[in-house]
RNA sequence: GCGUCGGUGGCAGAGUGGUCAAUUGCAAUUGACUGUAAAUCAAUCGCCCUUGCGGCUACGUAGGUUCGAAUCCUACCCGGCGCACCA
């Protein structure tokens, strides 16, 4: 059964919602009761989601909640053109073991968030992998030269001069594709991706399909404000253990929290402004504890946030501390578990105070010789919030 | 293919024969401050050690010139731009 259900429908449009095309049509079908095919694509590049994507993904759930099926399309074919929609830079080809070896984690990720029992899940080497060279050209006769180098972010690195693979043009003809394999109804993605999303309409129309249309979400930021990219370790990976993730959105810029909450949370939507108008850190421990239950259960975020209450805001010894084995002296020990980069960078942090010992009253000792010993069961704080147990 | 400019640390980008492990900015790390942050201030930011005006390795790759090279020469590899036919 699909929901008609107006206010829904409305919510599902809007809400985390950039653009539409085309808004009216597509409000249309949603109401008339027809179960869609609603398409979102994603190129194992990295064995890691990020919370970016969960935008596009609760999306995804929203659809699916009214009954519509979703289509999950893994991108092991396209990951290895490489997309240059949010790139600046040029994308090198993937290996593909490395694209095997990332696509096998997105089931247990994506799974968080949507129900794997009726989703359809595909691979896109399924259909991109047969295609002849012939019909390659026929889809690429469709686009011409100017329409791939007025796009903005080709733009930009034409005009500095920098190299434009032509392999890096195909990759829209392939995302394309994809909802012409699929029959796709709605593709959804980042407004990054409209040029992207825009040709699968344009091929559609070339199968004597109707063309899908387009659900655009906007773009978060990273932790810090700019954007968001893994290489800047400003983002939360989906799979994150619960006190990870929930220190990561404590350590969030507090301009980002109202779009979090209304983007990568379901919060209803009239609750959100009475949240923002208390106290920052109060805003955010609700953020940090809504993000921690979606991916990992209430009971997970409750002992994510006494955990981060405890060791962040009373300074205490967390109560897991990860163990290390020795390897006699402290240095050794740390180095040689990759703790600390290099035994310069040991020297570095000797200098500067930020290696400590917590002795069994809780009292921090700072360290200042470069020789200092690691005997079993002493406990370390490395920087602020790294702490160390030897085994 | 020809011409031309260029390839420097995570990135951007200085440096054109010696004091260059390499100016500067960004990023990063640490300390102080705080509401966790941010901002701000301070320090650090190739590796190794017996921490010294110490050693080693690094400026696309391989050789060469030189007392001495990121800097000069040669070859090669890679990239940008221009040229190419007709006008």
């Amino acid at each position: 059964m699909i929901s008609t259900d107006e206010q829904k429908v409305d919510e599902l449009l809007s809400r985390g919602v950039h653009e539409v095309l085309v808004k009216e049509e597509l409000r249309k079908k949603l109401l008339s009761g027809k179960k869609l095919r609603i398409k979102l694509g994603i190129d194992p590049t990295s064995p890691d989601l990020h919370i970016g994507r969960a935008v596009a993904l609760l999306k995804l759930r929203d659809f699916q909640e009214l009954g519509h099926q979703i289509v999950f399309i893994t991108g092991d074919f396209t990951a290895v053109i490489g997309d240059t929609s949010d790139k600046d830079a040029e994308r090198p080809m993937l290996a593909q073991e490395t694209i095997e070896k990332n696509k096998q984690s997105y089931f247990e990720q994506v799974g968080k968030l949507i129900n794997l029992d009726t989703a359809e899940f595909r691979y896109n080497s399924e259909w991109l992998g047969p295609l002849t060279y012939r019909e390659i050209g026929e889809h690429a006769d469709l686009f011409s030269v100017s329409d791939f180098i007025s796009r903005e972010n080709i733009k930009k690195r034409l005009d500095a001069g920098k190299r434009v693979s032509l392999r890096e043009i195909l990759y829209p003809l392939m995302q394309g594709y994809d909802s012409v394999a699929v029959e796709a109804d709605v593709e959804l993605g980042g407004t990054d991706q409209k040029f992207n999303l825009l040709a699968g309409r344009t091929l559609q129309e070339k199968y004597g399909q109707d063309p899908q249309h387009v659900v655009m979400n906007p773009l978060i930021e990273g932790l810090d404000g700019r954007k968001m990219s893994s290489s800047w370790g400003n983002t939360i990976t989906l799979n994150a253990e619960p006190n990870d993730m929930y220190g990561k959105v404590m350590s969030m810029a507090d301009a980002q929290v109202g779009t979090y909450f209304e983007l990568c949370t379901r919060v209803p939507l009239n609750e959100i402004p009475e949240i923002l108008a208390g106290h920052p850190k109060e805003a955010k421990m609700h953020l940090a504890r809504e993000i921690v239950t979606l991916y990992h259960g209430a009971e997970s975020a409750q002992k994510a946030e006494d955990n981060w209450q405890s060791t962040f805001s009373e300074g205490n010894v967390p109560t897991e501390i990860p163990e290390i084995q020795s390897e006699g002296s402290l240095k050794d020990t740390l180095v040689k578990n990759s703790i600390v980069s290099s035994n310069s960078e040991f020297g570095r942090l000797i200098l500067g105070g930020a290696i400590t010992r917590i002795d069994n009253k809780n009292e921090e000792i700072k360290i200042v010789s470069a020789d200092a010993p690691a005997p079993t069961g002493a406990v370390f704080r490395i920087g602020k919030h790294r702490f160390i147990k030897i085994k």
